[in-house]
DNA sequence: AATGAATGAGCCTTCATTCAT
DNA sequence: GATGAATGAAGGCTCATTCAT
């Protein structure tokens, strides 16, 4: 991870580090978040995020990282995408949805991810080329089965964006549609969303295959 | 907008910060932007922004407001839903991402509004609730008028969330999209994108149809 | 001198920025010497510096930029340069001894000087080029006219070495020679350098007419 | 050298820094040479000078001991001088130069020696002590006999400084002089230069002489 | 009315040093 | 004996803000 060989005792502090600073930057965004905030909170010195990370802008990106490779989860694996093309479509939405806004998981991830979805930093990009990218491929191909079309189809790709656009919207909004929409309350559970999202898509997956004959 | 009578320099003054703020804001987001910038960019003196705005914080919301109001156009006009419910949800979906994506827009309304639908600041609230609840309400109703739901439905204000997440999808990604799908080249237009959006959110909607006889 | 208009007091401020600088970069070195001594020095904020020179590093160019400045006194005038050779070389060693160590100069002009000819930082290749450069050409020249050999030769430009070694070892050593020299207490006086040096160096150039019958 | 006792590998240990460190603080001085550059330069760890040598002062001290002790020979040995008074001043003179400026010693020997004579540490004055004292009281003697005058006389040690300000003239600015005397291309070699001074000077204590009848 | 000058607060970072192992 | 881990102290710098003019 740095320039430091890997003690015991290094790794947990470093572990300690990440696990605050995760916190930090998700609730107060880079500039805001203070090394000194991060730093109290993981009971380490002030000095100890240069000693181990070298930079704020480096322990950010380990940060991001590890969220990365935790993420690496929300992609379907393959022994989930079994059956008809139906029964792959409803598994894939339904293992993205519910890794993604699963309980038990620290909430700081999910606004971390959130937040690193809507903002244009030069780690969002290695983001969407591990995570975006094979998500949106993995989805256009099970959507050319489910239609008949290629999967490079352009109309199959932008039916591929809808349906991950109803996902990360919820990973997004999951904190404030409550707020608006008086009977979202209680706030719905991961595989009601996951399920409404499923269920709408299929149809809305009909829409491709009227040209067809 | 502050504690100055509006001179005419004085307003071609705030003008010009409101334009280049909005640029920075965009470009680095609120925290990252610095005073200095902003003034530089609008050819303003350093002290310019604490003289008409007081501070930084006020010009920000200076700045989202005069976008929210201009964006209040995103939300249909009576005029244009008329006719059939289905011809309603369409005039109504394409409203919503024309005005979203229109051309000519500076760009940096569209990043900024993005950014603002993923951070939680405070104005974000104000933003949400002028233009997200009205969004959603308007839409729920004509949901639930095409369904034959109740408006308040859950399943109905799920549906909502379902077509708006589509629509906000391409403003916050729009920039990227073509990165990893190479179908989408050329970048699809607005009403490309709304057609498609009409089209496969009427098709989503016959799963709401179906408990009903 | 920097980023900002020059009003009546800020002159001054940098005035007394540049004075106090010079003091504390001429006892500690640039490294050693801190802002806060300086400002403190200056009576001055902690942040005038950055406001005023943008840098540290920058405000001890500008310290140099000044003594420099000042110190193109060194290279005698025109109007001091006439007469036989002899009385003009004369006349270049005297000038150049007696403005070096001129009483009344802040002391700190000279070590911090004498500090710049012994270091190879950037700066020192501007004073180089400003001050020892046409030094050592002046003097060649007049040397070459005293021993009636071109000044581009080899030897003259040694002998001129020579001459403005004798000079400089004066500025950089001026204070620790009584130390171990007794009989030089009470401290030669410049007119008594200068004579010393001339009367020294006349002689030794005799050495250069050898090839001349 | 510290409070360690000399292993095989502790002596190796010492020398890696002590080279290390003489180069690093040849390039950077004192205060900017950190002790991070110089462990890993010399391949130790960074708590090794701390450990070796108690502190970074204190490793300073001992680079300069060890230059110190080198350059003793610079003091020219007994039987070098023999002869007549002019033949000891020419052998002493060269001695000097010749062993000051020789190749195969590390530059930053040079450098670091340079750099001492100019600035006004602690360690300078045992350097002036130990070298400078002796350097200028033995050229004095020689003077005085060259020129029937007595050793502790003004006028005689004058003309010491005069010479020894021509040989370290020559340490200090080697590397720059080619720069801006072209026809000191190539670069003259050490016993050119001191070729040079021992004539320019010989005649130049010819000034010594004539007020004696 | 408007701005150049100035500053206090706070941040990130570096550095020499210490200490447990 | 030797070092990786850790840190307190201090420094330079940025920034939003204030104030005199």
């Amino acid at each position: 991870m740095a320039n430091v060989k890997n003690n015991a005792s290094s790794v947990e502090t470093q572990r300690k580090l990440l696990e605050a600073a995760g916190r930090v930057f998700a609730e107060k965004g880079f500039h805001s978040a203070t090394i000194k905030e991060i730093t109290k909170a993981a009971g380490t010195s002030l000095a100890s995020v240069n000693y181990h990370f070298r930079d704020k802008a480096e322990l950010y990106a380990a940060v991001l990282r590890r969220i990365e490779q935790d993420k690496q989860q929300m992609l379907p694996p393959d022994e989930v995408l079994v059956g008809t093309p139906e029964q792959r479509f409803r598994a894939f939405v339904t293992h993205l949805v519910t890794t993604m806004l699963r309980r038990g998981q620290p909430v700081w991830e999910r606004v971390l991810l959130a937040r690193e979805f809507a903002e244009p930093t030069p780690t969002r990009d290695s983001l969407f080329e591990n995570l975006g990218r094979p998500l949106h491929r993995g989805l256009a191909v099970i959507i050319g089965e489910l239609t008949g079309r290629p999967k490079a189809d352009r109309e199959v790709e932008l039916a591929a964006v809808s349906v991950i656009a109803q996902c990360i919207y919820h990973l997004q909004h999951q904190a404030y549609l409550v707020d608006f929409l008086p009977s979202l309350v209680p706030a719905p559970r991961p595989d009601e969303i996951a399920a409404q999202i499923v269920a709408f898509s299929l149809h809305g997956l009909q829409s491709l295959r009227r040209p067809q004959p």
